[in-house]
DNA sequence: CCCCTTATTTGCGCCAGCGCAAAGAGGAAA
DNA sequence: TTTCCTCTTTGCGCTGGCGCAAATAAGGGG
């Protein structure tokens, strides 16, 4: 199946693309399809291709020596991501990108778009303030990191997540996530996010179940990521 | 005293740059002086200026409200800081510079580097790869920031700025921080920094004294830098 | 409808690292 | 030399959060 190259402009780095450059990168991108738990690529592999999550929806992950690994980002459609390589000779991909449900997304070629933005400023400019926006989160996260207690980076990564890809139904706003992908996303551990969401629940701000928050009372869960104390 | 334009060329984004582009970057700059604690900007200021480091060196940081700050980058000669307002509209700062020292830097209007970035693809897709850098590094740092343990994590940061700011003496290499700056680096508190170093120290790794770290033997550290466990 | 797999909860014990407090130590200025 | 200020060290007590282990719950497939 081949994407609609105006189906394009939904990624924030080709917005202000001519429908010309479109057709252009759409005939030059592959359709790659994976199942949950598969990879896009791993951290470490040749950055040969970027790309832009069609369907789906994908986690970007750094993993230690040991194996023990954080969340950096979650992908939803049209996102683009692995775009790193586009701008460094040789460069490997910094982090590994995992399918969370089926999956399908475009790969483009690095070395294709890095040729485009030769002629086109608006794309490095797009690109740039992609990559400003990314510079910005993970320094907040590391401040947050460094300093702030874990009830209240789990409130954090909540909210992120609420504004990136909540669902509103009756009686809150939804999302779908494990324990283990929430404790990756605030630097802790299952346990800890299970013990708290437990505690939340018990005084009304949140619903849990499997793979589940509903969030009831999403002011509430403000008031613990800003509350000063 | 006006900066020589050939000069700018150590700046990592102007490698590329024209004699000519240079010169006019040069025009364009206001020299800024500043004493050992006093700022270049704060967090929340309008971005309005972008900055080059002439002399002396600077602290990137960030405050949380409770007044909390972790360090998130130290600013050495001929390094550009502050230009994520270059990129985006109406940008503020998302950190602090603070001078370590008695300091100069080159101001430049944020918006005289876009408008020069609209022409010169070399500048964005330089200011691009400084970018990914910062992203790279700081993913990197929040991923230790979650998994790795205190000790190994000052290892890093020293070994980081061994790597940026390290002067080589007779005995090994020599580092002129506090023990405060450290804690801010890696994400911990002096108090800990301290009884790491002199832990080190009972073991020969390193030589302390006020506001000086001494590497005896960069492989040692490097061991417990990397060293899976 | 039952079984199996995977996710979640919670009790329990433990310890790394925090942070106060108070005592050194080093430098700079006078 | 003395004073003062800032940086550093270290004892001490405390606790937030980790992580094992085991029980429980929720789906999903057959």
């Amino acid at each position: 199946m081949k994407i609609d190259p105006s189906m394009l402009r939904q990624v924030s780095v080709f917005q202000s693309a001519t429908e010309e450059d479109l057709k252009l990168i759409a005939q030059h991108a592959i359709e790659r399809s994976i199942e949950e738990g598969e990879f896009f690529f791993f951290q470490g592999d040749p950055a040969v291709y970027l790309y832009v999550l069609v369907s789906g929806r994908a986690k970007l992950m750094q993993t230690n020596p040991a194996g023990q690994q954080v969340n950096l980002r979650t992908i939803s459609e049209w996102q683009l991501f692995g775009a790193l390589g586009a701008v460094r000779e040789n460069a490997t991909y910094p982090a590994t990108a995992q399918a969370m449900e089926q999956s399908t997304a475009l790969a483009i070629k690095s070395d294709y778009l890095k040729e485009l933005m030769q002629t086109r400023p608006y794309l490095s400019f797009d690109l740039m303030r992609l990559m400003t926006g990314y510079i910005q989160e993970m320094q907040e996260r590391y401040r947050e990191l460094a300093t702030e207690k874990v009830e209240r980076r789990i409130a954090r990564a909540l909210l992120r997540l609420v504004a990136q890809m909540g669902t509103k139904v009756d009686g809150g706003i939804e999302l779908t996530f494990t324990r283990q992908d929430l404790a990756e996303m605030s630097g802790t551990t299952l346990y800890t996010v299970s013990r708290v969401l437990s505690e939340w629940e018990r005084q009304g701000l949140v619903e849990t179940g499997r793979e589940r928050v509903l969030i009831r009372n999403p002011h509430g869960v403000v008031r613990i990521a800003e509350e000063l104390n």
